[in-house]
RNA sequence: UGGGGAGUCGCCAAGCUGGUUAAGGCACCGGAUUUUGAUUCCGGCAUGCGAAGGUUCGAAUCCUUCUUCCCCAGCCA
């Protein structure tokens, strides 16, 4: 798995890395990962770490077991190469398969040729050896500046594969590298690198995505050629491709995500609105839901766009059997049990529920739920004028709150708008979950529930341990920012403005699912989508 | 318009060295169980394999032509 550290994985990157190391797995191979880090302008230590991290949390690493049964460390870098890359550059001089080419790149743009049509040979393709090598050594001893000079592959500037038309392989770039410092100020191409770094940690199946299988004919030209040269051994590597992941309404460029990112459209890699792996673990999302994705959907060449519920799927699939059950009300209005007794002290009688932390694990226990005489239910638990078949509160139905009792609605309120602000009940004492005779009154409707009193109380502590856990090591002044109302005012203002501009089908999409940055293959109207998440944190500063 | 790839159910995807009724998953639709209208469980869901011809006893699988989509003209990867 050879990604370059230019930015944060993504849930495309899970694709590939379940294919790369899960291949090697089936077959009782090795997978190694590999920074291929030849562009030390854009790449940086942050995002080693990063991607070792999400390579990590997903379930694979690089400490394997080698083919001979001894434990080996499989992390590698391009840049650890760089010294063998340039004498393999030299050799392809020596042996008149590359020369220093002294073109400007708009000089090499216009003599590349068309799709159609043929380029033209460089003036100075036919230097002697002696020249190019003195040439690249310059190149590499700093004597020239950046963009002078090129080293190209000496091929076919007729090739029908614009690839093979004497593609650049090592360009001046005086850039310092997260790896190797200020050492070069050279450096190697991908096309060039890549085949290299394959046939010396010996790749046997090099696999990549489709947009790079004009460039197979280059890989197998140049392992072909260093071999001649005696610098690489059979058996060569091969490279495979296979599409690359497109899920529907899901933003996976890089690009994109580095703008939301740099721009502080989001609060970083890891907010849990990106589909960055960093994001979807902040998320809830976990490895074997990965897993369970990535077998899923399979692997073809066939350009696909998967329906972003197969993921949410896989993910419901693998927490439902894992995940312990909590209650939240997401739209709250107020359940009053009209005839629920009151203490000496004119407070509401508080008494335990019981509720299993999992349905189908009754040896994770109960935990136990706190009834008041008010509560939150859900808004749409109640209806004043219900539909066929609904078969939750309306005035006279009967429903159960859930480990609690049985309650008739008697009746509600509406503010001047005419939104309902409170629903009435009255309990049935001898109703309650769990007590002999509880289910003699049988109802159809079962609704869930928080006590007023203490719901406020249970949201501090799940928020603060969520930031908590997102933020190890963070002081109060980052708790504080966090949740400053301004900042999240902004956010709303934001999702107010993304959603006005959006057509009805992605407003649907949005109010259902309230998702990552969503879109119509790259954003909804032109504008990045905000999360529900905003809405969960509003509704909490209330 | 050159080169390289791909088109099997709404979305993925097996099959593609030709052979009985075209796997499977997601989605969807029925029905059963259910103190999550969840889960689980049962059942349904392509006379059709981009199109048209052809070869053959027989074609998604072979041949021909056509058609649609994707990638390539960075000193990015």
């Amino acid at each position: 798995f050879p990604p370059e550290p230019n930015g944060y994985l993504h849930i495309g990157h899970a694709k590939s890395i379940f294919l790369n190391f899960g291949l090697a797995r089936d077959f009782g191979g090795v997978c190694h990962l590999r920074f291929d880090d030849t562009n030390p302008e854009k790449e940086s230590q942050e995002y080693v770490d990063s991607i070792s991290d999400a390579v990590q949390w997903l379930g694979f690493g690089w400490q394997n077991t080698g083919l001979d049964g001894r434990p080996e460390q499989n992390l590698y870098f391009a840049s650890d190469y760089f010294d063998f890359m340039f004498k393999a550059a030299s050799s392809l001089i020596e042996h008149g398969h590359a020369y220093v080419d002294s073109q400007t790149a708009d000089e090499m743009r216009a003599n590349r040729g068309t799709l159609t049509e043929a380029g033209n040979d460089s003036p100075f393709r036919s230097r002697s050896v002696a020249e190019n090598l003195q040439l690249f050594n310059e190149m590499r001893d700093g004597k020239h500046v950046d963009g002078s000079l090129i080293l190209r592959a000496k091929i076919d500037m007729a090739s029908p594969n614009i690839n093979m038309r004497d593609p650049a392989i090592y360009r001046v770039r005086r850039a310092h590298h997260h790896n190797t410092g200020d050492t070069w100020c050279i450096y190697p191409m991908y096309t060039f690198a890549h085949p290299i770094e394959d046939a010396l940690e010996r790749i046997t199946h090099s696999v990549c995505t489709l947009e790079f299988e004009d460039q197979r004919p280059f890989y197998d030209w140049l392992l072909a050629r260093l071999a001649e040269a005696g610098l690489l051994a059979e058996p060569l590597p091969k490279q495979y491709e296979f599409a690359r992941l497109n899920l529907t309404y899901v933003v996976l460029s890089k690009r994109k995500l580095i703008d939301l990112v740099e721009n502080k459209h989001v609060s970083g890699w890891d907010d849990p609105r990106l589909p960055t792996l960093a994001g979807a673990r902040r998320r809830g999302y976990v490895a074997d839901g990965f897993k369970l994705f990535t077998d899923r959907i399979g692997v073809s060449k066939a350009d696909s766009w998967i329906e972003y519920t197969i993921l949410e799927d896989c993910m419901r699939e693998v927490l439902n059997i894992s995940a312990e059950r909590r209650i939240a009300v997401l739209d709250p209005i107020k359940l009053v049990i009209d005839n629920y007794p009151l203490d000496v002290h004119g407070q509401s009688q508080v008494e335990s529920c019981f509720a299993p932390n999992h349905p189908l694990k009754p040896e994770l226990g109960k935990r136990v739920v706190p009834l008041t005489k008010t509560l939150w239910i859900e808004r749409e638990d109640f209806m004043e004028f219900p539909t066929k078949g609904y078969f939750r509160l309306t005035v006279d139905a009967m429903v159960r709150l859930r480990y609690g009792y049985v309650v008739r609605c008697t009746g509600f309120e509406k503010d001047a708008a005419g939104n309902v602000t409170e629903v009435h009940c009255e309990y049935l004492p001898n109703t309650k979950s769990g007590t002999p005779g509880s289910d003699a009154v049988k109802v159809k409707g079962n609704i869930h529930w928080v006590s007023t009193e203490h719901a406020y109380e249970a949201e501090i502590r799940l928020y603060d341990r969520l930031f908590k856990e997102a933020h190890p090591g963070a002081g109060e002044r980052d708790y504080l920012a966090d949740i400053n109302p301004k900042s999240a005012q902004t956010i709303t203002a934001q999702l107010e403005l993304s959603l006005q501009d959006a057509k009805p089908e992605d407003r649907f999409q949005f109010e259902r699912h309230g998702y990552f940055v969503a879109d119509k293959k790259d954003s909804v109207a032109g504008k990045p989508v905000f999360n529900r998440t905003v809405t969960l944190r509003d509704a909490w500063q209330k």
